[in-house]
DNA sequence: TTGGGATCTGATAACGATGTCATAACTGCT
DNA sequence: AGCAGTTATGACATCGTTATCAGATCCCAA
C-alpha cells in the first residue's frame, strides 16, 4: 500500500516515465516503442512483448500533447463545451449527451459554465483554444461571435448550441423556440384563456427573445392584444420569478394563465402560485421540462425540450467535420413536445 | 462576415499562428515574444507594444501544452474530474463547485461520468493522465485504487470524493453517510415507526454500504430487529426502486416507513407511493435532497448532502497540494442536514 | 550465388514553446 | 576614460513525441 506519509516517498519525487525510459528498459530505440504504443506494423512479436512488459513495469502513459506537437493530424482528442451552467438540468443533459458521443471516439471533454457572462464566454473560448481542442460546442451571450472567424478558417469545427451566433456562419443546434412557445400559448388559448402572462429571461438571451416572439405572434394571430403589464422580462432566478408572480396576482385584472419561458422561472412560478393558493386556479405552461413535474399537484404542463438530442447532434456534427465533412453551415432545429399534465388545462373562472 | 461557404476560405486552411509567426511579424526573436506573452521583465515598452500588435493581428493563442513540455513546473493548468454522472444533480453540483474554484486559478476541468462502471474508472483516469492533468478528483467504483500509487509518487494530487478509496492513502472528501442515515432512521423511530424499510443501491458502492450500516446500527441500538424482507439493495434506477416499493406494500406486514438511501431511488419511491395512494400513509425520509422536494405533496423530508462543499473542499485540497502543501492524507467529512418537510413526520397507523 | 523485395529497427529532425546563456547597449560610478 | 552593473535581446538546446529516412536482416526466386 502506497501512502502519502510513507517516508520512502517524500524524499524524491520520481519523474514520469518517458518513451526513452521504456526504450532503455526494453533495450530498443524509442521509435520502436512509439510503434508498439501506436500499434504500427513492422515490429516483431518478441519486440512487442518486450516493450509491452517494460511499459507495464514503468506504468508508462504516453503524453498525448507531446505527440500532438509532431503528429500530422494535430489532434488532441479533446473538445471544449460551454453550456449555461453545468449545474442546470438542461445543460447537464446536453453535457451528458456530448460526453457519450465523445467517449466513443476517446475524446475528452472540457466543460465550462457561461453564467450569461460575456467575459466568461471569451475567457472560456480562449482557455479551450490555448489547449488546442479539436472542436468547440458553444452556448454564447456576446452580441457577436465574429471573433471566432479565424478559428473557423483554421478548420476548427464550431457548433453553437441552444443559441444562434451572430456575425459568423456556423453550424447551430437550437430548439424550435418560437414554435414551442406558440404551442404553449395556443394550448392556453384553446383552454379559453385570454389574459396570458409571459415570464421570461433577459432579452439579451437568444432563446428568451425567440420564445417571447412566439408568445406575441400567437396572441396577435388569435386577435388578443398583448398587455404590457402581463409581460415580465429579466427574470434570471427563481426568487425574481416568484416576486413577479406575486405582482401579477395583485393586479386588478390578474392573468388567468401564465406562460413561463424557462425552467428556473417555472420553478419560481410554481412556488409563488402555491404560496398564494392560486396553483389550481391559474393555469401554467412552462418552457423546458422541470424535475418532478409529473409528481406535483397539479402536475406541470410543459413544452419539453430535448437536451439529449441537442448535445448528440452537436457532437456528431463536430466529429463529422473533423472527419472531413465539408458542407455549408446549417441549422439543426430540435422539436419540442407539449406534455399535458394538468396545470395547463385549468380553465379560466 | 466570415462564412463556411465563403470560397476564399475553402481553398486553403490557414495554419495556426505560432510564436515564430508573431516574432517575424514584429521583427523580433521568438524569445522576446515569449517574454511579452508571459509578462516577463526586461522588454522595452516599445517592443512590448510591437509584439502585442503582431499577436493581436494574427490572433495568436499560445499553445499551453507545447510550453508545458519545456516549462520547469510542468503545469498544464488542467484538472480531471470523475463523478457519478454529470447529469445527476448531486454530481452536477460537485462539478460546478470544482469549476468555480478552478476558474480562479485559470485551470480548465475535464469532466467525465463514472456510471458505476469499473472499466470507465480506468479509462477515464488513463485519459486524464495521458493529457497530463495537474490533479485528479475522483469518484471510484473499482475494488482497489492501488493502481494510482505511482501517480501519487509522482506528486500528482489526487482527491477522492463521495467514496473512500481502497489500497491507497489519499485525501478523501465524503459525506457523513452512516451518521446521516442514522439521523434519518432515528427520526423515523422517534415518530413511532418500527417497521422501517431500507432501499439502497448496489453494495459495491461505498456510500450504499455506509448508509446501510447507519440504518442497521441505529435499528439495533433501538432494539429493533432488522427484517431482511424490508431491506432491498441493488436499486440502480428509478424503475427498480418503484417496483421494490410495490413489492413492499404487498407484504402481509408492510413497512410503515421507508428510508431511501439515494436521490434517484427516492424519486422512484415517491412515484410508487403516489400511484399506490400510500404517500400520506407511509413515511419517507430520503438520503440526498431531491429537486422540488418542498413542493411535493407531502413535501419530502430528506437528509440533505452538501455537494457544493464537497466539490469546493476537494478542489481546494488539490490546489493546496499543488502549492506545495505536504501533509499526510486526511479525510474531510462533510455534515448532512435533516430537512423536515412532511413525508418523514407521518406516524404509523 | 545473387538480386530484389519485403520486414524490422533506430538515428535524426521537427513540432511550439521555455530555460540558459552570451552579447550588446546602456547607466552610473570613480 | 574605464569599469561594473543593469537592461534588452536573441541563438540555441531542450521537453516528449512522431515523421522521415536509411541501414540491417531476412526470404525467395532466378
Amino acid at each position: 500500500m502506497t501512502s502519502l506519509s510513507d517516508p520512502k516517498r517524500s524524499d524524491a519525487l520520481r519523474r514520469r516515465p518517458t518513451m526513452k525510459n521504456v526504450a532503455d528498459l526494453a533495450g530498443v530505440g524509442i521509435k520502436t516503442v512509439s510503434r508498439v504504443i501506436n500499434r504500427e506494423p513492422h515490429v516483431s512479436e518478441e519486440t512487442i512483448a518486450r516493450v509491452r512488459r517494460a511499459a507495464e513495469q514503468l506504468q508508462y502513459q504516453p503524453d498525448i500533447h507531446a505527440g500532438n506537437l509532431r503528429r500530422a493530424d494535430r489532434r488532441t482528442d479533446t473538445l471544449g463545451l460551454l453550456v449555461g451552467s453545468v449545474a442546470n438540468p438542461f445543460s447537464a443533459a446536453v453535457h451528458r449527451a456530448v460526453e457519450d458521443i465523445a467517449l466513443e471516439r476517446h475524446v475528452a471533454v472540457f466543460a465550462s459554465s457561461l453564467d450569461e457572462d460575456p467575459e466568461r464566454e471569451l475567457s472560456s473560448v480562449n482557455a479551450f483554444l490555448r489547449r488546442r481542442v479539436d472542436g468547440l460546442i458553444l452556448t454564447t451571450i456576446q452580441p457577436s461571435q465574429a471573433y471566432l472567424g479565424a478559428q473557423l478558417d483554421q478548420g476548427i469545427p464550431i457548433v453553437f448550441v441552444d443559441r444562434r451566433p451572430h456575425g459568423i456562419e456556423a453550424d447551430t443546434v437550437i430548439t424550435e423556440n418560437a414554435e414551442g412557445a406558440s404551442g404553449a400559448v395556443e394550448h392556453l388559448l384553446a383552454m379559453g384563456h385570454r389574459r396570458i402572462a409571459y415570464l421570461g429571461d433577459d432579452a439579451k438571451i437568444f432563446t428568451a427573445r425567440e420564445r417571447k416572439r412566439g408568445y406575441l405572434d400567437t396572441l396577435r394571430r388569435a386577435g388578443v392584444a398583448p398587455d404590457a403589464r402581463l409581460m415580465i422580462d429579466n427574470l434570471d432566478d427563481e426568487a425574481k420569478a416568484s416576486a413577479a408572480v406575486a405582482d401579477l396576482l395583485a393586479l386588478d385584472d390578474p392573468p388567468t394563465a401564465i406562460f413561463s419561458a424557462q425552467n428556473l422561472i417555472t420553478v419560481g412560478v410554481i412556488t409563488s402560485l402555491r404560496s398564494a393558493g392560486a396553483s389550481t386556479r391559474v393555469a401554467l405552461v412552462g418552457f423546458d421540462d422541470v424535475p418532478m413535474a409529473a409528481l406535483l399537484e397539479p402536475a406541470v404542463t410543459v413544452v419539453a425540450q430535448d437536451p439529449a438530442s441537442i448535445g448528440e447532434i452537436a457532437a456528431r456534427r463536430v466529429f463529422d467535420r473533423l472527419d472531413g465533412l465539408d458542407e455549408p453551415a446549417r441549422d439543426f432545429v430540435v422539436p419540442t413536445r407539449l406534455i399535458v399534465r394538468g396545470s395547463g388545462e385549468i380553465r379560466p373562472s
